[in-house]
RNA sequence: GGAGAGGUGCUGGAGUGGUCGAACAGGGCUGCCUGCUAAGCAGUUACACUGGCAAAACCGGUGUCGGGGGUUCGAAUCCCCCCCUCUCCGCCA
């Protein structure tokens, strides 16, 4: 959510830096109903004054024993008066909050213009993918074939976009994560935390994903609970209508969890294999930032993400979203994609964003600066620290070798307590 | 799921219809005092929206005592619905 304030301020260089990601211009009316609901605020409130100095007055006769029935009449004429008044500006003010509501952030000045995913800059690449003298398998040929995924009988328990871990498949997928957790609690200094995997709808508005989102999301019939899409929602909600001390910021928080996504819209995309499911797992990491220090905090974040592909030896680049390509809620992203072999391309393994103060503002997220200064929001920012789902398939196709046998990266190994998985699907 | 108790400001805790944004205590902040610390003294101490203004300071108004509705000239106080916490029972891992 953007500052109502700087909003009126400055509207032309929002609604410009807006134009940058497309489609129609959300501020569009703005000004006129701005402008319609503080008229509208301006007389009730004057009524209101009026109301209450009356009913001091009362108050006053009352004690001294006089008869106020005349003026009671009076106010209670008052009173309706404001009621109908009162509608009016509720209406305003829906308006203007839904407009408030749905209007995407602000792209930071660094971020590239752009309409769409082409116009996305590389940053950075790391690493080179492997040399096959053979055709490399996709893995959702080389996953069943090894006995360690199935979908059929996935399909059957649950339906499409789901998958079943056998085996090797399922301790891979824990090894993965153990790793992460580990490597980012006990080296890149963040605090482990479990959330709930349910969610109110509260906490979906603070981080943006409602109201405009609600479709790609599951809700929970009879309550107000949601399957959470991704842990920045029960993470960042953590501090929601509080205000942090300065001292304590950075907060860094990783968090691993199951998430959860209708994926409605994308029917015809990444249709098979585990790229896209209904659940998968990620581990995510979260972080709460002064203002000034959030740009530098993004930078490492994206360091701490990449770091574990790095030691997975896993060939990776780094791009920055256009502006046409960011998400609702972020004012500059990093996409890291992973080299992969069976399909031949690179895919999205972490998304690491700085969503300044936009989330804050809706969760009601505060610092303060010192003990005698205002408070202020503090800066939010996530990324995926990774998508454990995405890196299992990774470290399946790149670690493929002729004989259909996978071989198991150095630091994957004591997780996994194997170096290989054969063509079997056994522990070697 | 059933029964009961409770949710007030940074914290503890008063307050059952009238000048309550809220007594009192603690904490924080500012100043005085002090060689320093402690003690003491004085003042101050929420947030949002809104008007005066283009903005800041400042001054005023409106709203906020878990959330939402209602009664009333007037609600922290009365009524209804919901949420949360605690205790007991049931159920369950």
């Amino acid at each position: 959510m953007l500052d109502l304030a700087f909003l009126r301020n400055n509207l032309e260089a929002v609604e410009a830096r807006l134009a940058l990601r497309g489609g129609d211009n959300p501020l569009a009316g703005f000004r006129e109903l701005d402008r319609q609901r503080r008229a509208a605020i301006t007389e009730v409130e004057r009524l209101k004054a009026q109301r209450n100095a009356g009913s001091e007055e009362i108050g006053r006769l009352r004690r001294a024993g006089q008869d106020t029935a005349a003026q009671q009449a009076r106010l209670r004429e008052l009173g309706e008066q404001i009621k109908t008044l009162e509608e009016a500006a509720k209406q305003h003010d829906a308006a203007l909050d839904e407009i408030l509501r749905t209007t995407p952030n602000v792209p930071h000045e660094s971020a590239p213009a752009g309409a769409g995913p082409e116009q996305n800059v590389e940053v950075r690449r790391w690493g080179k993918p492997r040399e096959m003298h053979f055709t490399p398998q996709a893995h959702w040929d080389l996953g069943p074939s090894l006995g360690i995924l199935d979908f059929d009988r996935a399909a059957k328990i649950t339906g499409a976009r789901f998958a079943v871990y056998w085996d090797l498949g399922a301790k891979l997928e824990r090894a993965l994560m153990n790793l992460m957790l580990d490597v980012h609690t006990r080296e890149h200094g963040y605090t482990e935390v479990l959330p709930p995997f349910l969610i109110n709808s509260a906490s979906l508005f603070g981080t943006g994903q409602l109201p405009k989102f609600a479709e790609d999301l599951f809700k929970c019939e009879g309550h107000d609970f949601w399957l959470a899409p991704t842990a920045e929602v029960p993470v960042t909600n953590l501090f929601r209508k509080e205000t942090i001390p300065a001292e304590r910021l950075p907060i860094k928080i990783a968090a691993f969890t199951p998430c959860f996504r209708s994926e409605a819209g994308s029917y015809g995309r990444d249709v098979r294999g585990i790229i896209r499911q209904h659940q998968f797992q990620k581990v995510e990491l979260v972080k709460f930032a002064r203002p000034d220090q959030s740009y530098q905090e993004l930078e490492s974040l994206t360091a701490d993400a990449e770091d574990i592909l790095q030691r997975l030896d896993l060939p990776y680049r780094t791009v920055v979203l256009c502006t046409g390509d960011m998400g609702f809620s972020s004012a500059k992203t990093y996409d890291i994609e992973v080299w992969l072999p069976g399909l031949n391309e690179f895919k999205e393994i972490s998304s690491c964003s700085n969503f300044e103060a936009f989330q804050a503002r809706r969760a009601e997220i505060r610092y303060k600066p010192d003990a005698r200064g205002k408070s202020d929001f503090v800066h939010t920012l996530n990324g995926s620290g990774l998508a454990i789902g995405r890196a299992w398939v990774a470290i399946v196709e790149n670690y493929q070798q002729p004989d259909g046998s996978v071989v198991v990266p150095d630091a994957l190994r004591p997780y996994l307590n194997a170096e290989r998985i054969s063509a079997e699907g056994r522990a070697i």
